[in-house]
DNA sequence: GTCTATAGCTGGATAGAC
DNA sequence: GTCTATCCAGCTATAGAC
């Protein structure tokens, strides 16, 4: 009997305004400029309703945390059962907003404690299920585990896409055509041409 | 005649331990904590030093940024001109206290844009380095560099590195231990088994 | 160079009216 | 649910004594 995941108050109209607000506070300014001033203001609400939805500041923060989350989680999951996961992966690690949001609650993590655990759950969760669909189709793809452990190319693909996007949002892109295109040739070689909205599979010949 | 490079203020010892109260905040509870106040205290100061050495808080933001890149580039360099240079530069990645400055800046210039400017600028320095020296280097291993332009071996370590010293932070480690096997198996094959402390050059047979 | 004092602002949170 | 009013804390920055 845990705390229900959507009570009456999670679907108010006010209280998506509101996170809508301190993300895009978030993203727009970094983590400091999320104030319940600052949020009330730009969802035009008073200050006090952040208090009413969500206690405390800490508390927006998580539940902002969560949104995302769950959010990135629906989208990676689909990404890895499509027709090509690796592919799928990878495009999902590209996702600019996902990846800003993270680097701003990472920081936000050293001295909002809540916050940390949250992530380090979260990551974890996000880490197995990649894990546990890309082992079993790099191992139908061939590649040796001794030599390339499954683990090894999530961790790359993963550092690699945060790093360019971090770089980006500096005006620096020095070298960032050819990373992409080293990792895209390997990719390729596994997996074949991205194929864009690829057909379902049971569509196939109705 | 620019603004010289160091001027008395720069030396008073009072600026340093400004800048090292300032830099223990910034790691241990993150940029937030970085006040006037609280630099001031930890520094067992009057909090208007602060504003007497560095003007504003932008002012003691962009000094104590200075200060660690130029610490961090006389690594780099000692680090590439040293006999093992691909070595040297994928230790000097794992740098952790630079790397956790690092992140707090980049989140600090979210809403401080005079610390933008200071971050591209310094990271365009050190790409150029890493790539002058580094791309000499692996032609001179023999490294195709149609198929792994070097700057394309740069962005790698650097991301996964980066990665890497974040997960930590947050007590994940899930293929840490596979990922840097891979990468120091590649350096291997090119550089050899790293020799610490290697004696230099000169002193062989001297 | 160092300190006190203080102006002026922004923020978190709550009590209580409606 | 929403809003007003308010308390208290912490912040930047400056003026001016020593």
């Amino acid at each position: 009997m845990r705390t229900p995941r959507r009570s009456a108050v999670d679907e108010s109209r006010t209280r998506t305004a509101l996170l809508d607000a301190a993300q895009g506070l978030m993203l727009e300014e970094g983590y400091a400029a999320v104030s319940s001033r600052r949020v009330g203001a730009k969802a035009d609400m008073n200050p006090a309703m952040v208090h009413y939805y969500f206690g405390t500041m800490d508390g927006l923060f998580i539940e902002l945390f969560r949104r995302g989350a769950e959010r990135s989680f629906e989208q990676l999951t689909r990404a890895l059962l499509s027709a090509q996961p690796l592919w799928g992966f990878w495009e999902a690690t590209h996702d600019q907003t996902s990846s800003a949001m993270t680097m701003e609650f990472i920081a936000l993590a050293n001295h909002r404690k809540a916050i940390r655990s949250e992530i380090a759950g979260y990551s974890r969760r996000f880490r197995q299920t990649q894990l546990d669909v890309l082992s079993r189709v790099l191992v139908g793809y061939g590649v040796d585990p001794q030599v390339w452990p499954p683990v090894t190319i999530i961790l790359m693909m993963a550092g690699i896409s945060r790093f360019l996007l971090i770089e980006q949002e500096f005006e620096l892109d020095t070298g960032h055509a050819e990373m992409i295109a080293v990792i895209e040739r390997h990719i390729r070689e596994l997996e074949g041409d991205r194929v864009l909205d690829p057909a379902p599979l049971a569509s196939r010949d109705g």
